[in-house]
RNA sequence: GCCGCUGUAGCUCAGUGGUAGAGCGCAUCCUUGGUAAGGCUGAGGUCAUGGGUUCAAAUCCCAUCAGCGGCUCCA
């Protein structure tokens, strides 16, 4: 390492950087330099502002870490060591998520109990986090698994447990309030119960139970979840693959409903969208949540059907007129009230699905076809039922009357309708849906326009209205391409659709005219520009696409309203209503956005639906069929009945189970049992929780993992509290700030750094939480998290082999024999072949991950180098939110630049400090501040990679210096020394003390530039002639045009330029450039 | 299919209308004596492609291509 016996005793090797780390490392935990105090702490200086920054919290895997998980520790740790040293009161904590199914599995792979698992594996990491030298403050630790932290996890469950939303709160925002407010206005008559005419103190307790327990924000309901039989439990959405199966064992999962813990995030869901508007995220991040929440402005209408009414919503009420059937959802309660006795003679398809066409043929009836298509629905997943989009349905023999024209629609079920979005109905519209287009060709139904973009109204007014010269025999195709140019010119969209038509129509009235636009009309609509042949080219095109040949076939698309039916696909686009009237209502000419408020307005006063809201967003499901999470405050009595435990109460701990496993089945029906039923002696106890000593059966499901992360940065903030899930003056100081300032430095954590993949869930969920909380007065911030950064990926190579398992990367050879990893830049794009213990592998690229056999420890790297190399080499190697390749080779030269620094500060034989008391030169002292000014932006930025470079120059320029035998001057060792720490604080921390100081250097302010410094007295400007540049001139910064003028046609290669020609112009920038045109 | 991001030196990336840049790598030479060492100097660019706006475009606009990410019968 570092060269052979030759190597001078004081270089900065990896020996003497292990050797600096580590006792920079156990002075830091000795003296506790990153202990943070809170307010009204020992050391708390209410003065300093401050600066809360939050990782993403790490399940600590059994794996240990890969050198990809630290880039985003590295890149806070820098941020919090900047803040700290420019006078912030820093919170920067780590802790641990140990609850879950990842945890769990864990243990079960490694026969330990999960809570020894997560031991374990919690101090592993511990140990290497800390060879990382990130500066955390080790008293605020916290691990999800800690009774002392999950209690507060069942705490805050119970305030949402015990809370309802009230939309009317904040004039019509809406918040949650305690659910024994509600109780109050029901009883005070001040609030109508739902669905009852009688007044509150009338009702049965077993009403106002039920009455209560619909309004909570946590609320036990029946749902279809995810349901793995093999694996004994439900799982998320994400841990089911695209073929239905469990992504762990790969066996099937079945929609099945159970009767589960559900949290109203729905309520939330415009709080949710609204407030993004308020955090200072990541673009690609909002349009995510945003995207998840869904939501969906549009109207719901009622369509007749017997003596009932199916209920559908619609984003696009304008298009009602357009509606030629009806499809609900094949689990639709309202089917079975529906569906008729027997099929009458139709013109269209019965039925399309397997086996569909032998039932017809067999005469049965449409309650048969309903059933066997329910069964064939129900067998596909969600997955598959997204797989083949070609349509297949049910006409349930009955019909229903569109409420804007009474007509006659027929109603079917289809799969493509999902009964879980909307009403689980729809009105479907051919013409302007292609989900709809298809099954309406698929079962040949009516496809009929309703609405036409301008060019095609305009068609469509010419088809239907054109004069005597305007078709066959004349060159009617000519005078339609003129015409739509006219129409679609540029500034005719001011005028109104109508009024153009007519006003362009007129003047070609032959009977007006005769026929001949003359040249007094070239300054109005359909006149003759310039530009008119090229824009009739483009529209006889356009009408050669449509197919437009035949006058008398094209004027018939638009009399049948068959334009897209020909056309062979939807228009889903806005444009204007046509088509689109009735006796009691009338669009037609409309734009869609007034076509669809009119048709909401009308719905609304003939009392058949309304304009509203949907969201795609569903309460979240909060319960899981396994032992490692947090158990629920919930008990039930002997008629099932549930009850909260008081808070005394908490918290309700985890039985130790030896067998923790879940039990499997290969029975999708068998009856689901938790793996806390089994721990009988504690599933069910005695208990006095107001009601007397009464035996209770504890709710045996338990939390999701997410429980845990939605709160945990609060706990950092007070995490030994024994009172107080985080008291109320500490959460101001860290989420609000000390001082009044503006509303956006009040919001939460100041900075947040993690993975992308948490963009929905993860944030979603606790943004959740925290505005409960919020709502109940827990919190003093609206949102959580003020600004989050996504850092990217660290990524490798991966190889498989012909079994198609992952193999060792780095002892796969290249053609030639060597080792693929140390020749990554020669092979990125050859094709190998590469081989693994001779036989041949396939080369993947991806995120660096155990699995893939790809991972490289970061301990190796410290080893080989000390991780202060490790540090700036992951920051140096691109934009923190990027993604890029890990290459081995490269950090030599992160080493390299450190070794350089120290050697220009340290004797390499004696290792005595070499600087010098002399001035800087006025050369390298501008660099300095210039570099000062440059590290400060980027710092603040997180660009940490630009600003190691600025550094890298800078001591290239001192290099320069102290090559020429001087010593660095001491003013720029120390500067550079104070900006290089929050990079490499090892190094920093030992150059500091050499430099004289006792005090550690995270406690020192960073260097300030003086803005004098920062600009340069002369500028080197380019002189372009023409456009290109012949010359540069040195000028004065303060020069000004007239000067600089002067200066560059002095110029002699300017001169020879011009050559001698005259000059038109010359445009000057001051410090930029000079422009001559001649 | 829809939405978003990216495309600049061999590699990783800076560069928000005005001089094409950094680090690493590479090459020459010098020091060092055999190396993942130090220093000097240097080569290397159709700024993905094609149009447009402008005195001036890597930068702004439009289109296309390529790569990456997310969502996807969401009415």
């Amino acid at each position: 390492m570092g060269g052979g016996s030759d190597t001078p005793p004081f270089r900065y090797t990896a020996a003497l950087a292990q050797q600096i780390e580590n006792a920079w490392q156990d002075r830091w935990d000795r003296e506790g330099t990153f202990v943070t105090p809170n307010p009204g702490q020992a050391g708390f200086d209410a003065s300093r502002p401050k600066k809360f920054i939050l990782d993403m919290f790490p399940y600590p895997s059994g794996a240990g870490l890969h050198v990809g998980h630290p880039l985003g520790y590295i890149a806070t740790d820098i941020y919090a060591r900047y803040m700290r040293m420019t006078g912030h009161n820093v919170l920067h904590a780590m802790g641990f998520d140990a609850f879950g199914l990842p945890a769990e599995q864990y243990a079960v792979q490694n026969n330990v109990h999960p809570r020894e698992a997560v031991n374990r594996n919690v101090s592993t990491m511990r140990q290497q986090l800390r060879r990382l030298g990130l500066g955390h403050d080790p008293t605020r630790s916290v691990s999800t698994t800690d009774e002392d932290f999950y209690r507060w996890t069942q705490w805050i469950f119970l305030q949402i447990y015990h809370s309802w939303y009230d939309a009317d709160a904040h004039g019509g925002a809406g918040a949650a309030r305690p659910i024994a407010q509600l109780v109050e206005q029901f009883e005070r008559g001040e609030r109508t119960v739902p669905g009852e005419n009688r007044p509150w103190k009338s009702l049965p307790e077993a009403v106002k139970r039920r009455v209560i327990d619909e309004h909570r924000l946590a609320y036990l309901a029946e749902v279809p979840v995810n349901w793995c039989p093999m694996l004994g439990t439900v799982l998320a959405n994400e841990e089911v693959t695209a073929d239905g199966r469990s992504e762990r064992g790969n066996y099937p999962v079945y929609k099945r409903p159970l009767k589960q813990w559900m949290m109203r995030i729905t309520s939330y869901a415009e709080r949710l969208l609204n407030d993004l508007e308020l955090v200072d995220w990541p673009e690609k991040v909002k349009i995510m949540q945003r995207n998840w929440i869904g939501r969906s402005e549009g109207a719901m209408a009622d369509f007749a059907c017997n003596t009932r009414r199916i209920r559908v919503f619609t984003t696009r009420p304008d298009t009602m007129f357009g509606a030629t059937y009806i499809v609900i959802s094949p689990e639709h309660e309202m089917v079975d009230h529906l569906v008729g006795e027997k099929y009458g003679n139709v013109a269209f398809e019965k039925a399309i699905f397997p086996g569909a066409a032998e039932m017809l043929a067999n005469g049965c009836s449409p309650r048969e076809l309903v059933m066997a298509y329910r069964a064939f629905a129900s067998k596909k997943t969600d997955a598959q039922r997204g797989e083949g989009k070609d349509k297949t349905g049910v006409f349930i023999g009955a019909y229903a009357l569109n409420p804007v024209n009474g007509q006659r629609v027929p109603v079917f079920i289809a799969d493509y309708v999902l009964s879980g979005y909307g009403t689980g109905a729809i009105m479907a519209v051919p013409a302007h849906d292609e989900r709809d287009f298809e099954f309406a060709k698929a079962f040949k139904l009516p496809i009929r326009d309703v609405v036409y973009p301008r060019p095609v109204a305009a068609m469509a007014h010419y088809a239907l209205h054109a004069f005597e010269n305007e078709v066959p025999p004349s060159d009617w195709r000519d005078e339609l391409a003129d015409y739509l140019g006219v129409v679609s010119g540029e500034g005719q969209h001011q005028r109104s659709h109508a009024e153009m038509l007519h006003m362009i129509r007129s003047r070609r009235d032959p009977a007006r005219s005769g026929g001949v636009v003359t040249a007094a009309d070239t300054s109005s609509p359909g006149s003759i520009g310039e530009r008119r042949g090229v824009v009739r080219s483009f529209w006889l095109e356009t009408l050669d696409d449509l197919e437009i040949h035949d006058f008398n076939e094209f004027r018939e698309r638009f009399v049948n309203a068959g334009f897209y039916a020909r056309q062979g696909e939807a228009f889903s686009g806005a444009g204007l209503a046509v088509n689109s009237a009735s006796t009691s209502l009338k669009i037609d000419g409309l734009e869609t956005a007034t076509a669809k408020v009119r048709v909401a307005e009308y719905l609304e006063q003939a009392k058949l639906g309304k304009g509203t809201i949907n969201y795609k967003l569903r309460d979240w499901l909060f319960s899981r069929q396994r032992y490692w999470g947090e158990p629920f405050p919930i008990v039930f009595d002997e008629s099932g009945e549930a009850y909260a435990m008081p808070e005394s109460m908490l918290p309700v701990t985890l039985p130790h189970m030896g067998n923790f496993q879940p039990e499997s089945s290969e029975d999708p029906q068998a009856p689901v049992k938790t793996p806390l039923d089994r721990a009988k002696d504690w599933a069910t106890t005695t208990l006095d929780i107001g009601f007397g000593a009464q035996r209770y059966k504890r709710e045996t499901n338990t939390m999701p993992n997410w429980a845990g992360s939605c709160w945990y940065y609060l706990r950092y903030l007070d995490p030994k509290n024994s009172e107080q899930f985080c008291s109320p003056q500490v959460e101001k100081y860290w989420m609000s700030g000390n001082a009044e300032k503006s509303a956006a430095s009040r919001l939460g954590v100041d900075l947040y750094v993690g993975g992308v993949e948490h963009a929905v869930l993860h944030l979603l969920y606790a943004r959740f939480w925290h505005k409960v909380l919020f709502d109940l007065g827990h919190v003093s911030t609206p949102e959580p998290f003020r600004r989050l950064f996504n850092q990217g990926y660290i990524q490798s190579y991966a190889f498989k082999d012909e079994r198609g398992i992952y193999v060792d990367a780095f002892s796969v050879k290249t053609p030639d024999g060597r080792n693929f990893m140390d020749c990554i830049d020669e092979f990125k794009d050859s094709q190998g072949p590469f081989t693994f213990e001779g036989k041949p592998v396939v080369r993947e690229y991806g995120k660096m991950g155990k699995s893939l056999k790809n991972a490289m420890a970061p301990d190796d790297i410290c080893r080989d180098y000390g991780c202060d190399t490790l540090r700036l080499y992951e920051m140096s190697m691109g934009p923190l939110e990027a993604s890029k390749p890990w290459n081995i080779r490269d950090i030599p030269g992160s080493y390299r630049f450190l070794q350089r620094f120290w050697r220009n500060l340290i004797d390499e034989q004696t290792g005595a400090l070499r600087v010098s008391d002399q001035p800087a030169p006025m050369e390298l002292r501008k660099a300095l501040h210039k570099t000062i000014k440059g590290v400060r932006q980027d710092m603040e930025a997180l660009q940490f990679n630009t600003s190691i470079a600025k550094l890298i120059e800078l001591n290239n320029t001192l290099t320069k210096h102290t090559g020429g035998g001087s010593a660095a001057p001491v003013e720029v060792a120390r500067a550079m020394t104070l900006m290089l720490a929050p990079l490499a604080p090892h190094m920093c921390e030992e150059l500091w003390g050499k430099l004289g100081n006792p005090k550690s250097i995270s406690q020192e302010p960073f260097p300030q530039f003086d803005e004098k410094l920062v600009v340069d007295d002369e500028v080197e400007m380019p002189v372009s002639v023409q456009g290109k540049v012949r010359s540069r001139i040195m000028v004065p910064v303060g020069c000004d045009a007239k000067g600089i003028e002067a200066a560059a046609l002095a110029d002699e290669k300017v001169r020879a330029s011009i050559e001698g020609k005259p000059i038109k112009k010359v445009i000057v920038v001051p410090g930029k450039m000079v422009n001559i045109v001649v």
